[in-house]
DNA sequence: CTGAAAGCGCTAACAA
DNA sequence: TTGTTAGCGCTTTCAG
């Protein structure tokens, strides 16, 4: 039977309300009282029931994130910045891994809701409408980390993966190609593969370049798919001359491909990745890729949803984090900038 | 206000009693009535409060999870195998990082344990006095992943560390070598990097050769120390021909670094990696690696935690998962095997 | 098969 | 500065 705070207020000669005081660092207690209590409390090792002060209180000091994979590199450096910031505010994190399945997610969010955390982050590649009305009835705030809503109501966090995919087209359009080539995330993902898709198509277009329908290949993101990527691009009459991937794993992949069928990169062919994980500095040629700040995503979400569940007021709900170029050797060096 | 268990009680016009039998699908409830409670408790969009559950029942359905670092893919695979087989248990995971600091693991234990979390699963590469303290007076069961317990009283999973870099250094003495150089993890870490290292001393040992401490380097798992490494072992006089590293990012590293002088792996130095992860297989020359099963050692750790928490007899409270050499590139294909 | 009632361990007025 | 007293929302005997 666990020591309780009624047994430390006995033990210390004091009431419950005292023991409850001392613990909670409430200021209001005779220097003497709170180091009789302190006392008593380390006699008997006394240890706080989180759950019956979370009952007591309707505060739990706890998360929950709700995230897509853990085992993913990009995902991973998210929650990692999460939980720095969380813990730096006392706060615990609820992981759930989604599987990027909407009924996980609205499962998952239920639960989350059932263990009454204070808060909720949410990735995901799709907001659909069901997230919305299931997310706009959240008792508690719940806000987007690396995607974002398409109505702009719910607090969010994440970059212009538009603009990004245009920077990236337009680094190699510089560099004075022509023929570019894209792999895509998922074009199922309105926010986010896209997105990126749109900024190519876009830079393309202003550059008064027709975009080609060979030179899309739709992939999911993962290595393997850049690989089939490069086989297809290269088994073309006329190849692409640059390639910009919407991840760096299929970036690699595309490096791969393309050395494997004996050509050089960037000598014969350029590639450009996006996200930047630590991987893009482990392949040779180092990987020139779109930076992507998710540490910091994570962060400044959780700090967002810090603010929310303070009660504070936001100015800002909509955070857009910025982006770059990150030019390393999968590029040629372009001589101005 | 939310609706609790009292509203639904008289909106059925039952006992909350009863609403608490259906909620948590007590059998011993007459079909009628419990058909007029789920009417009720649609109908009020009633969501239980499993803080209140957890006060009453003294069980909460949610286990701690202490991880060094969840932005590292090898402890990221773990949680997953941690995650998913949690999720079919029906409990949650609170998931903190301690960036291996004694003090933070042992600071989380103890926020883990008033949160009253079921159990705990803890990964970290040291496991102290201090720690068998904490964990042996824990009220809850915790299992050790991806580690052990040097006394051998804390349930654990894991792999043989030391049969594994015996295994490494086996595969390169069949291979022919004779000097063959690691590029070892901590040795600070007494049950981990350094049983890597015995089992490579022995493996030499073993076949009646000397090892030279030239041919040690002390690395830290990341791609930085086997870019240092493959630099010093290049310098020497008598340069090794193979070299077995204790993470696949270090072997990445040290591929890396002899390719930058100019020479080749494998025709010139043969490169052996330890963890498999996927970064093994998205570089040139695809890396041969001892295989751990991280994410079978996460989802065997729950699994254990589970029979644990469910007051069952455990047989066998230290598990010793298998391991096995995943031949690739960065190695010469040996003639038998 | 159902209801009444006693807590679970703590916080938060409200008094004193 | 301290104590008293209600609950927080639910589970769980124990009766019936």
């Amino acid at each position: 039977m666990p020591v309780t705070i009624y047994d430390v207020a006995r033990e210390a000669g004091v009431s419950m309300a005292t023991v409850s005081r001392v613990v909670n660092g409430n200021p209001n207690v005779k220097p003497t009282t709170r180091k009789k209590v302190l006392a008593a409390i380390e006699q008997l090792g006394y240890r706080p029931n989180a759950v019956a002060r979370g009952l007591a209180s309707k505060r739990t000091t706890t998360v929950g994130v709700i995230i897509p994979d853990i085992s993913s590199p990009f995902f991973a450096e998210l929650a990692r910045g999460i939980d720095d910031v969380a813990s730096m505010y006392k706060y615990n994190i609820i992981l759930c891994d989604s599987d990027g399945k909407i009924d996980r997610e609205l499962h998952i969010t239920n639960t989350l809701l059932e263990k009454q955390v204070d808060g909720i982050i949410f990735m995901g590649s799709e907001i659909t409408e069901e997230h919305m009305q299931v997310f706009t009835t959240s008792p508690v705030p719940i806000v987007l980390a690396g995607t974002k809503d398409p109505t702009g109501q719910l607090p969010s966090v994440d970059i212009s993966h538009l603009e990004a995919g245009y920077d990236a087209t337009q680094f190699l359009l510089n560099e004075g190609h022509t023929r570019i080539a894209m792999v895509t995330g998922p074009l199922a993902e309105p926010l986010v593969g896209m997105q990126r898709f749109e900024g190519y198509k876009k830079a393309l277009s202003d550059a008064g370049i027709n975009m080609k329908d060979s030179y899309v290949y739709n992939g999911d993101y993962r290595y393997e798919s850049g690989l089939s990527a490069a086989n297809q691009f290269l088994s073309l009459i006329e190849k692409p001359s640059a390639i910009f991937c919407a991840s760096d794993e299929m970036a690699v992949g595309v490096i791969h491909g393309i050395q494997d069928q004996g050509f050089k990169v960037p000598e014969d062919y350029e590639v450009v990745g996006f996200d930047n994980i630590r991987l893009a500095e482990m392949v040779r040629p180092r990987l020139t890729t779109v930076m992507q700040p998710m540490y910091d995503i994570g962060a400044v979400a959780m700090r967002l949803l810090t603010k929310y569940m303070n009660g504070e007021k936001v100015e800002n709900h909509i955070v857009i984090l910025p982006h770059r170029m990150e030019e390393r050797q999968s590029t040629k060096k372009t001589g101005g900038q």
